[in-house]
DNA sequence: TTGCTCCTCACGTCACGTGAGGTGGC
DNA sequence: TTGCTCCTCACGTCACGTGAGGTGGC
């Protein structure tokens, strides 16, 4: 400790010398050294010399003070992380578009719940009465998203942010969605439960490693052509078949699937890939039907 | 932001309103709250007023500022978990001895490397030239300790230093050794080696889920105490298994087991209770060939 | 005329650090 | 006599916040 530091705790009557000499010099005893030594121990831990002062003499309580100490530190810890997190994530990118790049991404992390919501909800083009398209997954994909956000799930709300930003991602959902433009609400309902159950089945098959050209697949892939031209009001021919598989490689987005690991993270849910693992495997069995068995093993 | 901030900007040139009025209003443009907004922003990830303006100008690059920040706040974020760690420590416990407790976990904290290790020894009673016991054993507890501790590590030591502070394990400890007091270096490592070799085997039995009052067990018991004994110089009889059985349970404490797994955590070794199973389970084999199969079954 | 907001100037915050200018002991 | 350390007094740090005392627009 400086020699400063105890004229500074002499002046508060923090820690008054033993001694002074007749010339003005300080000499401190051994327990004015102990005294000392918890001083800067409870400097340590960040109390402020008043509180320090009323600790030692008794006149706060310690394990109140040490409670409130330790709110305090929670909050500091927070904001700190916080910071981590944004510097972090702007760290990477080109020097001449940092501050661009920063200014963004902390306007998107002050967001709340609510505007986070409505943000994801624009920027993928979601209106809830106009758009087609589940409701049920336009809104797993869009709400419910935390109130408060940890560092972890700051860090992924920002790349989710970013991710949907650049409007090429909802360019790509509308082309998705473009097929199911005329569909009335009721039989876009039946479509829905019908695709959902479907995945499911696709979803138990995939576990019991049946491959996709099986007869399990083929099945399944057939009644799901079959269901979509019926919502569709076509005909489930080959043509249609064709038509379907080449719609799909066309607007496969390999970030989608991000998307959804992203907000898994933030709704605390635990993402499984067997969903898309499920639909890529009835895609390929798609595939299968149109292109004949491939030679290449269906990689799990 | 209130009106001292934006006047506090003016008076260091970081913000200069587009116009004043003749009357001294300060009256801000578009830009202006786009600028602002900026300076918030890296305010709000802890930037000094002064770096922000070099950061805006263009005369730091940001990336190397922000690099900067990055290793400041990682040492910020360091400093505030000790801090932490130490309050949490202290804030259960009797509010009359929370100070002299916080001042002992204090002095515990800082200790550098070969400080702590020394203090374990010194609690552990540990001599390298004059105690009796595996030398190998006796490092494995004491030695190795890590330079550089993160909150967990720190937490872990502490509650391991604690642990030791009270005299009555050293107590313990030196009961278990003392049968071993006059027996030679040589001697012991031929016993030290053998009794690893043993272990091995218990833990192997266990896995396979063996009983302790089985075939296995029952022959490794005997292995166990032949080699006992003659380490010792006695006779394996029936006298000798009962005193070593009384011995094993008089010092028995299960706070050697919290010791190994605390130093684990400090090694950044796996704890994997295999050992303490099979130790206890060679020792309910010797209960098992003294007082011969109990009623209870053996709990795994 | 009455609130209200803005202004300037200056001092306070918190735990010391840093000179300026001076003095006592080896 | 020469360094060295100690002393006091006072100001600086950092980003504002807080009065004191005064003024212009509704």
């Amino acid at each position: 400790v400086s020699v400063q530091t105890l004229r500074h705790y002499d002046k508060l009557g923090l820690l008054t010398p033993a001694k002074v000499t007749s010339t003005g010099y300080r000499l401190y005893s051994e327990q004015d050294c102990l005294r000392l030594a918890l001083i800067r121990s409870l400097r340590g831990v960040g109390f402020k010399l008043e509180t320090i002062r009323n600790l030692v003499t008794d006149k706060q309580s310690v394990r109140e003070t040490v409670a409130l100490q330790l709110e305090l530190l929670e909050a500091q810890l927070h904001a700190l992380k916080r910071q981590q997190v944004l510097l972090r994530a702007v760290s990477q990118g080109q020097e001449d578009v940092m501050l661009a790049r920063f200014r963004r991404l902390d306007v998107l992390a002050q967001l709340t719940k609510l505007e986070r919501e409505a943000f994801l909800a624009h920027q993928l083009g979601w209106n809830p009465q106009t758009s087609h398209g589940s409701p049920e997954i336009w809104a797993a994909a869009v709400l419910d998203l935390p109130d408060e956000m940890n560092e972890t799930k700051l860090e992924a709300w920002l790349e989710l942010a970013e991710l949907v930003s650049d409007g090429s991602l909802r360019k790509t959902l509308h082309q998705q969605m473009r097929p199911f433009e005329g569909v009335d609400n009721a039989t876009m309902h039946v479509w829905s439960k019908t695709f959902r159950e479907l995945l499911a089945q696709a979803v138990c098959a995939v576990k019991k490693l049946e491959e996709p050209d099986g007869e399990t697949a083929q099945k399944l892939v057939r009644e799901w052509t079959e269901a979509l031209a019926s919502t569709l009001n076509k005909s489930p021919d080959a043509a249609f078949v064709r038509w379907l598989l080449e719609h799909f490689e066309a607007t496969y987005d390999p970030r989608f699937e991000r998307y959804w690991q992203l907000v898994a993270l933030l709704k605390d849910q635990t993402y499984s890939r067997t969903y898309a693992d499920a639909a890529n495997w009835l895609l390929e069995g798609l595939r299968v039907s149109v292109h004949g068995k491939t030679s290449e093993p269906y990689p799990v």
